[in-house]
DNA sequence: CGTTTGCTTGAAGGTCTTCAAATGTCGTGG
DNA sequence: CCACGACATTTGAAGACCTTCAAGCAAACG
């Protein structure tokens, strides 16, 4: 019973992470698990983000801060979600990323140096580097496209619609950030939304 | 004279395609010319891209229309900018996209399976292949920022300061579609700068 | 030379912002 | 266990900027 669900476990993390379930293993024993406590920081700006990172659970927010020491969150990620800074990571350059955790959070870590070195070994891995290099850049043009064409009330609707996961965890204060809002603006849309 | 030009002119694309010297001319064997005429498309939604395409002369605008028929402008290409639906194209699904020449316009077009064909072929084209998927997605999240962070009229600046040429030939009511507002609005953000 | 197309401007209305204050919620030390 | 302080959320008021609809003008094109 155990051990069924174990595999079970291994398939869903290998679907997440869009490997077929021979080569899993292969990068199941590269993840390096990291706990962290809440406040905790993932990463700070300045420093290289040299890795993929996935929250096997928790939450964690990734947000920039400005010149006047506002702080807007870029991206939420709890449970499931992957994290980091790609570019960063791939153009070996300091991030201008911070992440935080929200609260005791289990992340897996996937060093840039070991995944290179996997995506350079054989033709599976090379697809593979493609595929990770695709799934980012579609994150980042759906992100793009729910800013340029949806407004901020339309993407709080959605948001609650699709990630109502996300309201269980993370602060109100932050998710108005994220929506591109203030948090005085997001509690009037609930009000707003509540009435009708 | 002439020779000499030619030369300076393919490092150049050698360069905006991220392909070094040795490699650039297969490349350039593979891209078919097409002139198109201005008011002809290029993309219309509902139809797949199977290209990455590139303006060698010319501009192009890149735009979605919405349920009501109303269109907004996503992306404004004009010489030596990319363009296509690389989600559409990778995914081999149809694209949501329109695009449409400014002006009569001359482009080159690399076919997915030209492409494709050469990438599996040795480990620089492997590479190279990522090296695509990074820059795509570097300029998503760049255009990520720039919506998130500016205001409509912090955009509108920077467009001015970073791509004067957009406006020589571009009409302003694309324009301000690209930048997320009413063509009334950048007619009135443009009126309020020059008071200052 | 008239018609279309693009740009500007006005008026009215909505949603956002910021600053400020009141209320709610949570965690910790007494 | 409660009280306090810290932090989060709500609400108010004033102001900025955006939107739409509409009208007027200018420039471009057949």
């Amino acid at each position: 019973m155990g051990e069924m669900m174990e595999m079970e476990s291994d398939e869903k993390y290998a679907r997440l992470f869009g490997i077929d379930d021979q080569h899993w293993n292969t990068v199941r024993e590269m993840l390096v698990v990291k706990k962290i406590k809440k406040h905790e920081f993932l990463l700070k700006e300045g420093t290289g983000c040299n890795y993929l990172g996935f929250v096997k659970q928790g939450a964690l927010r990734t947000f920039y801060v400005d010149e006047k020491g506002k702080d807007a969150s870029f991206l939420l990620q709890i449970d499931n979600d992957f994290f980091g800074d790609y570019e960063s990571m791939m153009l070996e350059k300091p991030s201008r990323l911070n992440i935080q955790a929200l609260e005791d959070t289990e992340v897996w870590i996937w060093t840039k140096e070991e995944m290179e070195a996997l995506f350079k070994s054989d033709i599976y891995w090379m697809g593979y580097g493609r595929t990770v290099a695709l799934k980012v850049f579609l994150d980042a043009k759906r992100r793009l496209e729910y800013l340029f064409y949806f407004t901020p009330e339309q993407r709080y609707i959605d948001l609650l619609q699709n990630r109502p996961d996300i309201f269980q965890v993370i602060p109100q204060k932050y998710i108005s950030s994220y929506l591109g809002i203030s948090a005085q603006s997001l509690s009037r849309i609930r009000k707003r939304i509540s009435v009708n």
